[in-house]
DNA sequence: CCTATTAGATGATAATCATCATATAATATG
DNA sequence: CATATTATATGATGATTATCATCTAATAGG
């Protein structure tokens, strides 16, 4: 059938949509191309229409789901803006929501370990944005600090989160998840003020360890 | 054919530990049974001799991968008793190494998202296993801290070192993921140094953020 | 109104998936 | 030496995998 034009590219979205959450949701290799189609209201064959491979399309809602968190993310620092935006930044990631769920979450914090057994093109998309998402972090922090620290500290920052998070989905009991979310918070939070508690003078020293 | 006793326990363990390399490497889901008996030497048919299904042998394989790794750590910080053995500990995970060899790698950070969609007993298994590790991270601490402080601070200190090799991994260009490596490792440690500095009167307050 | 176009449906491909029934062969036990 | 035992192999199950060729039907352009 013929369509009225720029109905392929919506459907295409629509895909690339429903893939970007089912990916998040199941994982990439446990998503059939057929599942993920009739999601989308679609059969699996018109699937090889819009994507030349199942790899294509998992760069595509990669991509997709990166750019839609760190909108997110971009939206919550303009509200809660000022000085404590770091602060609600790291409340909004480590939120039983987000922990529960995943298909609308962090897709680094979903798909992470498996991007990394990905063909490197597929891998170099995730760079690209997660280099977005650690300047993102860095911009909230203290301007006084070099560039270097401040990379390093947002990627220092975005490990925990991430880590966090995971923890707190693959944990069978509930009060220990909960206890994984606030721990985070925590350790996220003093992390960040290590710097500003540094130059305050000696306060921590880089001999004695604890 | 009739085998000696105990030889039937024996490939029972060579397929837990060939499994628990695999689904390091590849993913759990991205592992198939006929290849998983393959690598150990066997066809595929014997498989449900030794197991009820794939699911009671990935909650095996994690297990005896998580407790390789408590063994590898412990051993780590045997060697380098005393003060610096966290530093010992957030070095020895964070190595390059470390990095490059998932299969013989900490089975949480290869498989803590998967963890996540499997079965409750696996998920169950797991949540055990990550108490002992969260535990042994806790004991390097100062015995001054109260007892939730020190629990509170080992879940950030792994979630930290669990999300950054996890990033360093995905990660496709080499010194991106080497920074990853080196400010995760900055991180741990001034996460570690967080608690004697609060302690030390006030360097840290919890009111002024950054 | 007619026809050329094309998005998506139908259905087939060979491979692989987890799972299981049966056959085989080697040895432990008599 | 003979036989009962059993760990593993062989081979089949039906479902699902990614991928692709062909068909259909509706509409955009004439």
């Amino acid at each position: 059938m013929r369509f009225e034009k720029g109905h392929k590219e919506q459907t295409r979205r629509r895909i690339i949509e429903t893939a970007s959450h089912k990916f998040r949701k199941d994982g990439v290799a446990a998503t059939g191309i057929a599942g993920l189609m009739a999601d989308a209201g679609l059969t699996h064959g018109g699937f090889y229409a819009h994507f030349a491979s199942k790899e294509e399309l998992v760069r595509a809602a990669l991509e997709e789901a990166l750019s839609q968190n760190y909108a997110s993310r971009q939206e919550v620092l303009d509200q809660a803006q000022g000085a404590d935006s770091l602060e609600a930044l790291v409340r909004f990631y480590l939120r039983p929501a987000h922990r529960d769920t995943p298909e609308r979450g962090c897709a680094a914090a979903a798909l992470v370990s498996e991007i990394a057994r990905h063909e490197p093109e597929t891998r170099a998309a995730f760079t690209t944005r997660l280099r977005r998402l650690l300047d993102q972090i860095a911009s909230l922090l203290p301007p006084e600090m070099n560039a270097e620290a401040r990379d390093s500290l947002a990627i220092g920052l975005f490990g925990t989160l991430l880590g966090c998070l995971q923890m707190a989905r693959a944990v069978n009991d509930p009060a220990l998840s909960t206890q994984i979310l606030e721990s985070g918070e925590q350790a996220a939070l003093n992390l960040a003020r290590t710097w500003s508690a540094e130059r305050r003078g000696g306060g921590i020293s880089n001999k004695s360890l604890i």
